[in-house]
DNA sequence: TCCTCATGTTACCGAGCGGTAACATTTAAG
DNA sequence: CTTAAATGTTACCGCTCGGTAACATGAGGA
């Protein structure tokens, strides 16, 4: 059926290629056109698996909202019934991966300010992902018996999301290792009994 | 000289319709002719103004990185001699402002992520600043006496940066005042002797 | 009054954008 | 080999964009 030319079907080389240029130069930044020729193919093949550009990048958030997702199971699997071993692991694949925000920072976060129409079929997804996030952490928090459980989420989400910023903007430094650091002081000052 | 029609000059005027349409529709999502419309000017006498478009994001942005180093300096002045005080208060006057990012977050992030380009001539401007403030809270953190002061303003800064995005992304919710709580409990704990 | 200078007005340019039509080519399955 | 479907190719459309030229208008200072 398909050209058998390149090993990766033309509907996922261009999700690819859309995703690379997306980050690199923004999404308003990248034309379809670019987009096609990354993906060694052309514009009209990539409309007729796209029903347009707003779609394709819609599909794009939910490729990278998916494989989050995912990881989040895998955290779930790795250490079930050890929310405080789900969050200090948590932090520290954050950590691994800051490195690779330094230059652009998240592709998610850069969406959500280059798409400030809230009808955008990107949104709605981003929306929603943010949301199932924030509630699973605060579900976390609960259930390793955290006292102010609706607090310490809010101290983790605001790091997490902190983090990329100031990889950013001032450099990687020794953000990474800190905010291990500082998740692991977190778990342990509320493990024992309060402090404050 | 001027057309004495408005009170406010010409220049200013079109900043500030930049600035608020910026803001809005994202700065790739406003042309020109807007900005001029809506500084009830014309796109010829903002290019006599600014000599280009990317002269005016910059301008832009040194205008509110300006407006930020102000209010750091009034903070030192109320403040005098009491760095965790100045950090208390910070937190206090970024909680109140949190309400306002709800909608589209921060400019000056917003910013980050839609200028791709390192050589753009509004980096440097946003470079620089987050530079400055994160070696402002460094020396506060220092001043202030607490043991790892690298880790603690580390810390500071995730949490300011954080909030911004916790709140436009999943709401505001308590965001603002966790953030007081937060950071009134690490200076207290900072204060007295370690704790962990 | 006249002169100057900032501003307003209109029209235009070249380029790039998202998106489509029509037709040619390749590919794999029967 | 034939056929149907996916892909490639080219040319095009309408629109918007950033930016400029030329000229008109207006207001204040001398």
């Amino acid at each position: 059926m398909n050209k058998r030319r390149f090993v990766i079907p033309v509907r996922q080389r261009i999700l690819i290629a859309a995703g690379d240029l997306f980050h690199k130069h923004g999404i308003r930044g990248v034309g379809v056109e670019a987009i096609a020729e990354a993906a060694h193919t052309n514009k009209m093949t990539l409309y007729r698996h796209f029903e347009s550009k707003d779609e394709l990048i819609a599909e794009w958030v939910r490729g990278i909202v998916a494989h989050k997702e995912e990881e989040w199971k895998d955290l779930a699997a790795k250490h079930r019934g050890d929310p405080e071993g789900q969050l200090q692991d948590w932090s520290r694949r954050w950590a691994a991966k800051l490195r690779a925000m330094e230059e652009r920072g998240s592709p998610l976060a850069n969406a959500l300010a280059e798409l400030p129409d809230p009808k955008h079929p990107a949104r709605r997804v981003m929306q929603e992902h943010k949301l199932r996030e924030y509630k699973r952490v605060v579900r976390l928090c609960k259930s390793a018996g955290f006292r102010d459980p609706a607090m310490t989420a809010d101290l983790f989400s605001m790091l997490l999301e902190g983090a990329h910023r100031c990889v950013q903007s001032v450099g990687m430094r020794q953000i990474g290792e800190h905010l291990v650091q500082v998740v692991d002081l977190m778990v342990e000052n509320n493990r024992q009994r309060p402090t404050s």
